[in-house]
DNA sequence: ATGACTCCTGAGAGGAGA
């Protein structure tokens, strides 16, 4: 029987970009980081065939949001954790986060994950639904949070130019528009939250994301849109925050590479939320 | 700039992702 430190917490966000065919590579990942949370988006998989059967053998209960055809998110807690309580929906809309929106309460931390929709092309104009839901995550990082925060996911836009390898190439693509960028230091500002990875590498890129087609992962012509966003409070508990890219190298990969950030101090971190 | 992806559904192409 493995002890793990409670006072230790590893936390992984991953785009799987459909969880049935990348099972394997998951269970490669459980197996090896044993994390005690996980964050996952695109799912890409009706209710009735998400893997709580294989998750369950690999040590992981899972809630699961499914999306219509694509999309999807879930939250994977380690069976050793008691889950206080759960949220299924964003901005108290329950279509908003159908497929894009998890909460789970677990060990001293609130944990969402998040799906955010990839919006505009350059085709394709009309940003509303994107903005709306960005919009929505600022509030509901905003709504009184009994233990600190923590929202993971793909959100579907990089910070910064320093996050995508040729901003010119990418103007006004979904993932750079100014109004996204915009809305993304909304929910920064007025949450109070603290953009975890460049916080703690603030010269590296950290890409997360690279296109399938034509090399670019060898080239790292990647996007830094799989973000990690703490509470201020929790922010300075996180001891690490990491790209594993060995998860997007290898068999069959997702297009994204997972994320995996470390805390330390939880339940001080909570207990001195409760006194104060 | 990328030459030439890969998931899903449903039974073959087509939509979507980023």
């Amino acid at each position: 029987m493995t002890t793990y430190d409670e006072r230790r917490l590893r936390i992984v966000s991953w785009n799987v970009n459909g969880i049935r065919a990348r099972m394997p590579r998951i269970a490669e990942m459980l197996r090896r980081e044993r994390p005690d949370m996980v964050c996952l988006q695109e799912t890409r998989c009706p209710f009735r065939h998400f893997p709580h059967k294989r998750l369950g053998e690999l040590g992981y209960r899972a809630q699961h949001s499914p999306g219509r055809r694509n999309g999807g998110v879930a939250i994977l807690v380690r069976s050793d954790h008691r889950i206080t309580s759960r949220c299924l929906s964003l901005d108290n809309q329950h279509d908003l986060a159908a497929g894009r929106w998890l909460e789970t309460t677990c060990a001293g931390l609130t944990l969402g994950s998040v799906y955010v929709p990839a919006g505009p092309t350059r085709q394709e104009l009309d940003d509303s639904g994107k903005l709306a839901f960005l919009e929505a995550v600022a509030n509901q990082a905003c709504h009184d949070h009994y233990h600190p925060m923590l929202i993971a996911g793909d959100f579907n836009v990089a910070p910064s130019d320093r996050d995508v390898y040729e901003p010119t190439w990418l103007e006004g693509s979904y993932a750079t528009a100014a109004a996204e960028r915009e809305d993304l230091r909304h929910i920064l500002n007025d949450g109070e939250l603290v953009d975890v990875y460049r916080h703690l590498h603030p010269d590296d890129h950290g890409y997360t994301c690279w296109d399938q087609r034509g090399g670019h992962y060898a080239r790292d012509y990647g996007l830094r849109i799989d973000l990690a966003l703490a509470s201020s409070r929790l922010a300075e508990h996180i001891t690490r925050c990491e790209v594993k890219h060995a998860y997007r190298q290898g068999r069959r990969p997702s297009n994204h590479a997972p994320l995996e950030i470390e805390l330390e101090g939880i339940r001080d971190c909570a207990e001195r939320a409760i006194a104060a």
